[in-house]
RNA sequence: GCCCCGGUGGUCUAGCGGUUUAGGACGCCUCCCUUUCACGGAGGAAAUCGCGGGUUCGAAUCCCGUCCGGGGUACCA
């Protein structure tokens, strides 16, 4: 049987990377087993459904590189894919005849406050709090007619079988089992017609031929119901895949207070999706073997159910940031400005960098530089990237190919403190500095190799063993910084005419 | 309270009864390369495998208990 497998999100917020390394999982799997991965909105939940955050979530799949051949956008032989058109289009209601005929499932009339008043009792006898059986779930037919009748709204429960095992195969836990009496009754239709996750979600993917559930753990304990109600319709039961939940550097469960942690959110800071993808992907898969830098394809073909780890993780950015920077160096400078100048070009770099400002005062400034870059490479695509090619090695992110690029764009306007201390009101300097502009004089360009024999040249002249004393002044005039890339490799970019002018410029701050 | 899941260096993990003096990666430290930073290379510190009992000639690996962490306990998903 060929796999088929479905990402399945509510769309009520905007998907954090724990979600989306579930969607990560059933595309890894689908694309190993050459199967089918679908995406269905399971919008079931009319109160907490928020509309737009289905952007946020194709967004963030497209983002990551998932991708899914049935569902959502790209329709398919089972579409609707939204539950609540399916709803309307009357799909659930055969089963829901089925269920209540062969008495698997029974309607129920309690009221809200009965309900609550029976959770009371429960909690204060320190009982199991949950719909184990109530006024409905023996009631007869005539009383069920007679509450009907009288127009009084009622859910459809499932009838779990009490006095005996529930016993069912996870994937990745083995055998797991559960007392039929700690299970409860579950609404299956709620009053407002709508079905619950338990009925929609398992008729789904029945109906859309599911062969494996991928899903969080904390539905570990909702699954002896899914086992009861497969049963009850009839169904081969899908292999079940729960996975163990991403968690915070502190352990504690991801949430804002550990900084970014919506998928998007690291789109906008200007992580790569392929380098995000591999680092979550890794959270709870290895690969086997020593193997952790990975396109997508290598993930695919590796991608194994015995390599799911049973325990949580831990989302470290440090480790996040490494791999990232493995990605980005490893990539053609000419891709690399591509995908520079999509990011800065993007409306959301702007804002994120702008509300990023009000706590951390260098944020602005690198969303100057981001621009600043971005107007270089579209307007002389060769020159940005020649810089980007000298900052590839010793960036972390898109975003800080801005501040990394800087000084190229813009004539040093402070130097470093500390560097010209050290250089500054020496007249050998001074003399360094006049020589290397004389020596530029004229000149349309120099290559690497130009700039090379120049500085060496002068070492030499001015009786120098070592470059150093050449070196670091020139490069704190020309930059105005003591770090960054080679000195002849960053003085080729400048070129002569930037050179002499910052030159021209130090021989007076160095005075 | 009740039910369930988990527990190997700070972090992600390999390991599935002997080949393990517990391997790799991130991070950290040292050194090398070198004009700086970074990259790269070579080393190092760091895990009594949560703890306690068993089973076994032998356990991180199997069993029981216990502790800690997490999840569920909704007409949410």
């Amino acid at each position: 049987m060929s796999v088929r497998v479905r990402y399945a999100p509510s769309p009520t917020g905007s998907p954090h990377v724990g979600n989306i390394r579930t969607a990560l999982y059933n595309h890894l799997f689908a694309k190993r087993f050459g199967g089918v991965n679908i995406l269905r909105f399971e919008d079931t939940d009319r109160s907490r459904h928020r509309p737009e955050t289905e952007v946020d979530l194709i967004e963030s799949l497209r983002f990551v590189g998932v991708e899914w051949q049935e569902g959502m956008e790209v329709g398919g032989p089972h579409a609707p894919y939204r539950q609540s058109e399916r709803k309307e289009a009357g799909i659930y209601q055969t089963f829901i005849d089925r269920l209540v005929e062969s008495g698997a499932a029974y309607w129920a009339f309690d009221t809200p406050d009965e309900l609550d008043e029976m959770r009371l009792f429960q909690q204060v006898n320190k009982l199991p709090t949950g719909y184990f059986g109530g006024d409905w779930r023996e009631a007869s037919a005539a009383k069920v007619e007679e509450a009907r009748a009288a127009g009084r709204p009622g859910v459809l429960r499932l009838r779990i079988p009490r006095g005996e095992k529930i016993v069912f195969e996870d994937a990745i836990r083995g055998r797991l089992e559960f007392e039929g009496d700690t299970v409860d009754d579950p609404v299956l239709i709620k009053a407002d017609g709508m079905p619950t996750y338990h009925f929609a979600a398992m008729v789904d993917d029945h109906l859309m031929g599911i062969t494996n559930i991928f899903r969080g753990e904390e539905w570990i304990s909702s699954a002896p119901k899914h086992v009861v109600l497969w049963r009850a319709l009839g169904v081969e039961p899908p292999v079940l895949v729960h996975l163990p939940v991403i968690k915070g550097r502190d352990g504690s469960k991801l949430s804002k207070r550990h900084g970014d942690t919506s998928c998007l959110d690291f789109r906008k800071a200007g992580y790569l999706g392929d380098a995000l993808a591999n680092f979550i992907a890794l959270i709870g898969w290895a690969p086997g073997g020593d193997r952790e830098v990975m396109s997508m394809e290598e993930m695919a073909e590796a991608f194994d159910l015995k390599g799911i780890q049973p325990s949580s993780g831990i989302f470290d950015l440090d480790k996040l940031n490494w791999m990232q920077g493995a990605r980005l160096r490893a990539l053609p400078v000419a891709e690399v400005r591509e995908r520079f100048v999509e990011y800065a070009g993007r409306e959301e770099t702007a804002s994120y960098w702008q509300a990023k400002s009000e706590e951390d005062p260098t944020a602005a400034g690198r969303l100057a530089d981001i621009l600043l870059l971005r107007e270089a490479a579209q307007s002389d695509p060769d020159h940005a990237e020649a810089m980007i090619a000298l900052e590839q090695e010793r960036v972390g992110s898109l975003a800080d190919f801005g501040p990394a690029c800087r000084f190229f764009l813009e004539d040093p306007t402070e130097y470093e403190e500390k560097a010209l201390k050290k250089w500054q009101g020496r007249p050998e300097v001074l003399d360094l500095l006049v020589r290397l502009a004389a020596a530029l004089e004229g000149r349309e360009s120099a290559t690497d190799a130009d700039c090379e024999a120049l500085i060496r040249g002068l070492a030499s002249d001015l009786g120098h063993e070592k470059l150093g004393p050449v070196v670091h002044p020139v490069r704190l005039a020309l930059t105005g910084k003591s770090v960054g890339p080679g000195l002849w490799e960053l003085m080729a970019v400048l070129g002569p005419a930037a050179m002499r002018r910052r030159l021209a410029a130090a021989v007076e701050a160095f005075a």
